[in-house]
DNA sequence: CTTGATATTGACCGATCGGTCAATATCCGG
DNA sequence: CCGGATATTGACCGATCGGTCAATATCAAG
C-alpha cells in the first residue's frame, strides 16, 4: 500500500530522549534532534509531531523506565525487603554521583511544569506511583504488622521520594559524593 | 565627567531576576529582559554584560537572599532552636505550595550545572553554607551536649537540605500540599 | 560654551529557531 | 507494470535569537 518506514522508531525515540536528557527542553534544537536521529527534518515531524510532542514522548518513556527499574529492584519476598531497599537507594546514589547529565524528569519539572498540563499529569502521576512502589517495600520490611503501619510506610515512602529527589539536585549541583552517601544512610536509618 | 545612569541598577536587577525566575535561563530572551527592565538593549548590555552574566548576577543575589532569610529565621538562643527550625521549615513548605514559579536555583541547576563553572561554584557554595546554617540550629536544639553530636547535627542538616530540595521538586511537580506537609513533619520528627 | 566621558536608543547583524512543503522515492495490491 | 499511498529529503519560511554599534543625549570640569 505505502512506502514503509526506513528507520526504527524505537531507536529514533531513544536518540531523541538521550538528546533531551543531555541538553534539556529549551536548549535542544530540532536540528540537534535531526543530527541525533539521522533522520530528515520532515521525517522527524511526520513521525513524532512537534518538538514539544517529542519531548512528551521522551519523558513518558523515561518515567516508565524509571518505574520499571524501581519495581524490578524492589519487588520480592518480605524477608529481603529491607536489603532490596538499601541496595536500590545505593544504586540510585551511585547513579547520581556518576551521572554527568542529571535527570530528565528534573529538567522537565524545572523547565515546563506549570506551563504544560500534559507534563503536569505525567509528573504527578510518576510521583504517586513511585511513592507507592517505595511504600510497598517499606511495608514489607516492617518486622511486625500492627495498626498504623500502612500509614507510616506511606509517609516514610513519600519522605524517601523527597530525599531521592533532593539527592539528585544536590548531586547535579556538585555536592560531594560522601555527603550524598551520608544523607542516604541517615534517611534509611530513620526508617528503623 | 560623564552622563549618569538614568535607571536604578538594583531595580533593573530585580526585574532581571524576576524574569529569569519566571521563565528559566534558556526560555528567557534578552528582549524579555528589555521589556521587564524598561531599558534599551544597549543600556542592558552596557550595564550587565551578556545574558549569561545577567543570569549569574541574578542567581547570585537569589542565593544570598535565600541564605540571609534562613539565617534571620534560624539564628537565636538555644532554648527556641527547635521551634525556629520547625517554623522555618513550615514557611518553606508554605512557600513551595503557594509558589507558581518554583525555585530559581533549581532551574539554574537543571539548565546550567555542569556546563558553567561559575554556576557550579555558586551552587555548591550555596549548598555548603545552607547545610551549615541548618547544622547550627540543629546543634543548638540538642538537649544535651555529648560526643558525636556535632557530626550527627551535620548529617541531619545535610539530610534536611535534601528533603527541602526534594519538596521543592515535588511541589513544582504537582504533589498535593498535604503530602508535602507530611514529608516535612516526618523529616523533622526524625531529628530526635 | 567647549570638551571629554559615559548613557541611551533602536536599527541592524548574521545565525538560528521551530515548522512547512513540493519534489521525489519506494512500497504493495492489482 | 501501474497507481495509490506513504516516506524521505532538504530547501525554504517568517520569526526570533543574542549581540553590536553609530548616532545622539546628557552630564561635570574647565
Amino acid at each position: 500500500m505505502a512506502r514503509p518506514r526506513e528507520f526504527d522508531e524505537k531507536e529514533a525515540l531513544a536518540a531523541i530522549r538521550s538528546t533531551f536528557w543531555d541538553r534539556g527542553y529549551s536548549a535542544t534544537s530540532v536540528d540537534d534532534l535531526v543530527r541525533a536521529t539521522g533522520l530528515g527534518k520532515g521525517s522527524l515531524y511526520g513521525a513524532f509531531g512537534t518538538k514539544r510532542e517529542m519531548f512528551v514522548r521522551a519523558l513518558s518513556e523515561y518515567c516508565v523506565a524509571a518505574l520499571t527499574f524501581a519495581e524490578a529492584r524492589l519487588h520480592g519476598d518480605d524477608a529481603g525487603a529491607l536489603g532490596r531497599l538499601h541496595a536500590y537507594v545505593g544504586v540510585m546514589v551511585k547513579g547520581i554521583v556518576n551521572s554527568k547529565r542529571g535527570c530528565l524528569l528534573a529538567k522537565a519539572i524545572a523547565e515546563l511544569a506549570g506551563d504544560d498540563p500534559e507534563i503536569d499529569r505525567m509528573v504527578s502521576g510518576f510521583y504517586r506511583r513511585y511513592e507507592d512502589v517505595l511504600a510497598g517495600v517499606i511495608r514489607q520490611s516492617k518486622p511486625s504488622r500492627k495498626a498504623g503501619d500502612d500509614d507510616e510506610a506511606q509517609r516514610q515512602a513519600s519522605l524517601l521520594v523527597a530525599v531521592l529527589r533532593g539527592l539528585e539536585s544536590m548531586g547535579k549541583g556538585g555536592v560531594p559524593a560522601a555527603t550524598l552517601h551520608g544523607i542516604a544512610e541517615t534517611a534509611l536509618a530513620a526508617l528503623r
